[in-house]
DNA sequence: CATATACGGAACTAACGAGTTCCGGATACC
DNA sequence: GGTATCCGGAACTCGTTAGTTCCGTATATG
């Protein structure tokens, strides 16, 4: 026997019987995708990252397709509870309370996975509704409760483009990160909202 | 020891074109590239495009990847003529006028290939320079210059974040177009302009 | 015409990764 | 304790692709 000693060995975790292995396989999945990109990603990797074996991977999910594709549709899964959104009174301060709040925010990875399967959504339209719906439309979903307060207070007018304005922040950051390589910082994303955003909503900022 | 020219006329061809088959290898690779992304991309693909074997390729580039590097970096060679810049007198006449200008804004291919190369950027600040020269700094380039003019003229105030300004745009559309996959249309792209550059730029539009 | 050179294309090697199979061992449940 | 499962991991098959080598040919030059 090559293994460990298994008279010592075994106080590992109590080992659960259905298929359990199944979030922190994903979540590997997710590590590594955001690392290394999609073609970049191998079953390997994952199942070593892991700490499962290939074949573990294979009895779940019939291909690395479906993985990624399952494993991108489950980070949706991070909801937005409705209740956990601030509600500051004011746009600005609605939207600057935000970019404080980690659940809402937590794009670092999103960002990354994103750019690792960017090139797939052009080729599979399942992947593309699957980002679609995991990590593009919660950020538009927030912004779009934010605007529409602002509108009903009479904050800002009635008839502005909602839609373009939810797209404005995560368009700057994902270019930002993605295209230009910098690193994004709160004082980029409260400039985002000073500048272009609340201008864009027809809001006047003193400058 | 290093070569010096010696006799010009003896190393020349032996055949109608040394190296020429140079640029529709590279256009081919960008080709490529923009249809099936970095990893999707095989040299016989772009030797097949390109009517060249696999072996003309490998004379001129040792690499796969100092091929996609080279050819990146060849698309900027469109360089932007400054006299064919629009100048209509208002800033947003010469945004607008440069939304017609193909030369100028020829980015389909150039939006493809930067999704088929946005995976790697992370990984080769090689390409990620390359593709930040060819790509990403021209298009800023014309909008710095159309801001600086409308500055000048006292158009627009003379503190504004000029650099936030020329990405704008840009971001918008990769946005769009990569991340929610809808094409790009003229009316979008006016719209940008009037719902969000010109605001944040500091130019009140009629609502 | 003779020669040198670059080309297209095909055949080849080597490496790598997707997906499969198998087995020893650990676990839960009775 | 016995047993039916599930797991980790290693060893395998098989297709694909980067990169190489070789050869027949086209062409410019002299």
């Amino acid at each position: 026997m090559t293994q460990v000693d298994q008279t010592e060995a075994k106080p590992r975790l109590g080992r659960k019987r259905d298929h359990t292995r199944d979030p922190e396989i994903m979540d590997a999945a997710l590590d590594v995708l955001s690392e290394s990109g999609y073609d970049g990603m191998t079953i390997d990797m994952v199942a070593t990252r892991a700490k499962a074996g290939k074949a573990t991977v294979y009895r779940r999910w019939s291909s690395k397709a479906e993985l990624v594709l399952d494993a991108v549709a489950c980070m949706k899964s991070s909801e937005i509870d409705l209740d956990d959104l601030p509600d500051t009174g004011t746009l600005r301060g609605d939207l600057v309370a935000m970019i404080r709040t980690p659940s809402i925010r937590d794009g670092e990875r999103k960002l990354k996975v994103m750019a690792g399967i960017v090139s797939m959504i052009a080729r599979s339209p399942e992947l593309a509704a699957a980002a679609q719906e995991a990590l593009v439309e919660p950020r538009a979903t927030v912004n779009r409760i934010f605007f529409q307060r602002a509108i009903d207070r009479g904050e800002i007018p009635a008839d502005v483009d909602v839609e373009k304005l939810c797209i404005i922040g995560p368009a700057l950051v994902a270019y930002s990160v993605l295209m230009l390589g910098r690193p994004v910082d709160r004082d980029f994303l409260v400039e985002n909202i000073d500048q272009v955003i609340l201008p864009a909503a027809g809001i006047r900022t003193e400058r």
